[in-house]
DNA sequence: CCCTTTCTTGCAATCGATTGCAGCAACCGG
DNA sequence: CCGGTTGCTGCAATCGATTGCAAGAAAGGG
């Protein structure tokens, strides 16, 4: 049922080149009569050319690779629709794989990539591939760090500002009275992302002349206890480095029987479809998560065309979206 | 930088076959001292094989599409996580499209995809493309329908019951007390999800003894104002069939000051991770995702290897999480 | 020691495209 | 009528693997 170039050519009478010709939009050169014969041939045929045989000969696949660290997180899922939105719109196609945060699942995933010819890959890398990823940039590998960076290693990279977007939530905070303010945050050694902000929320407090903060760290994979945490610091605020993260806590507080802001006022991490309706509705630090994926994409396929980005990195800037659990009650 | 075979073979002192022999596992008869020697020189240049040229060879690729309606839904998160999860498994890959509920983007994808030579296609269908998911199906292509079925379409499909997921909510509600139950769902004509929930909704209330029932629908794209509609039914509860859908329509009734649930009760469709933080907690019918998207995904996969499936169409069942947006206040 | 059988390995065709080079036909002017 | 252009098309090599067939080497039997 699936015709060749070879059946085109002979039912049209011409030879293969010329049906590859006419195909690839070669127009020099060939003649009207020709062209129309082939054309309806191939309409007759339906016939579609190999891809697998054009992007060996060709050497590229006009596929992307993208590799995220968690595909559970909802954040991802916006970021997706701007990486497939942009594929569309430059006729590439997504592979996608998920590396769980794993090491060796994520070499496992680069090679596997490449294998398969991708032209150009899209991760959110994890710290535990250095050498690999540094080596595939230093070979002109199209590669681009989504959302995250590696220490030591200059790549091109789509991020939002993770310091202003922390800071953000301490200016706001401050704005409302609060001044007792603890950072939730995951306990991921090395994460651009979690140390950025960190990093981010020490500056701001500092900035106020607070040098006594306190920054509560959650392991993915267990609890977190806030009971003595809360009793050591007493804070009348927290920040929330991370979407899923803030619903966590905001659990864990109300069962501390906390009321919110009353008791302690919240800013979550991530503008996502539930943040408004929540009680109290949750003022959020927006990342723009789709033009993070769309402009990603558009660096890597400038990558894979040849172009030199003029920057190594674009940091893009978060909002805030203040709603009631941050806003001081009389 | 990239080795082919034949860079190996030289290196080694071999031919291109016996290369190819001893990494395709062929384990029959290679002398020990040539496999020996052909490894180091494989590990030596780090030398992987071309997929490309493998697949063309072998006609198969180990790739599957995945053809989603909406990206955007969070639903379809954990169903991806499912999918990756069985495909990484089964060491296979996975190429994402988007078709946007568009019949054209969707058949473009569908023909893009068969050119790539995926070994098979697991969709999401819009009711565009009938003639094309029919033919398809027809000549053995390795398909399975996700989530939805097409009218008039035999196809290997793996759904939710739907019908049942409604009535879940729909006795749940009645044996809270409720009587006068509304359901809001989207307008899209023909999608087997949004009907088969109606119908649910509908038999529910009829066992029930009551005819007279209320169906409101709002399109996609646009508002839907629920003042007129309530006035008119006036609901003591509400069952929305999507989960954006649900929060849309809470914000709505929010602004007609409606309490939930003392004025109207609510049940909303899938669980998601915020389901439990909305005030007040949401009712919700929880959907099998992971395992629907690991079924589908093992199910292709089987079709893909030459099984027969025993049956057409796999249905999971959905459960009801019952939460206080749904009880009765006294 | 020769012939047969069993191991190993290589040759060359194949998968389905693309493309440089060359050849043939038609057309032109002189 | 002939040589030179120009226009159109085909031949065959190539991309990087896989594999049927056959040949050469080694081993075994008489």
């Amino acid at each position: 049922m699936k015709f060749t170039m070879e059946d085109v050519a002979k039912l049209s009478g011409v030879s293969k080149s010329t049906v590859s010709r006419i195909l690839s939009g070669k127009t020099v050169n060939i003649s009207e009569k020709t062209r129309q014969k082939v054309l309806s041939v191939v309409q007759e045929l339906n016939y579609r050319p190999n891809e697998l045989a054009r992007s060996l000969k060709m050497a590229q696949t006009r596929v992307i690779g993208l590799i995220l660290s968690d595909l559970k997180n909802p954040f991802w899922m916006t970021v997706l629709d701007g990486v497939e939105e942009a594929c569309n719109q430059f006729g590439y196609h997504l592979m996608i794989c998920n590396s769980g945060n794993n090491g060796d699942k994520e070499q496992e995933y680069i090679l596997s990539l490449q294998q398969r010819r991708v032209d150009g890959i899209l991760i959110n890398p994890t710290v535990h591939n250095k050498e690999m990823l540094a080596h595939l940039i230093q070979t002109g590998f199209p590669l681009v760090f989504l959302n995250r960076t590696i220490q030591g290693i200059v790549a091109n990279s789509v991020v939002v500002n993770n310091r202003q977007g922390i800071r953000l939530a301490v200016e706001h905070l401050f704005g409302q009275g609060f001044r007792r303010i603890a950072l939730v945050t995951y306990n991921e050694e090395g994460v651009s992302t979690w140390t950025e902000r960190v990093e981010g929320y020490k500056e701001g407090m500092r900035e106020h002349g607070i040098n006594s903060v306190a920054v509560w760290r959650k392991h993915p994979e267990a609890e977190l206890n806030l009971s003595p945490l809360y009793e050591e610091y007493q804070p009348d605020a927290v920040i929330v480095t991370n979407n899923v993260l803030t619903l966590y806590v905001i659990e864990r507080l109300r069962e501390l029987n906390l009321r919110i802001p009353g008791d302690v006022a919240i800013v979550g991490y991530d503008e996502t479809v539930w943040a408004k309706h929540l009680a109290p509705p949750l003022t959020t630090i927006k990342q723009p998560a789709r033009e993070l994926g769309r402009i990603a994409t558009e660096s890597v396929i400038k990558l894979i065309q040849g172009e030199k980005l003029s920057d190594d990195a674009v940091t893009l800037t978060p909002e805030i979206v203040v709603r009631e659990s941050s806003v001081r009650t009389r």
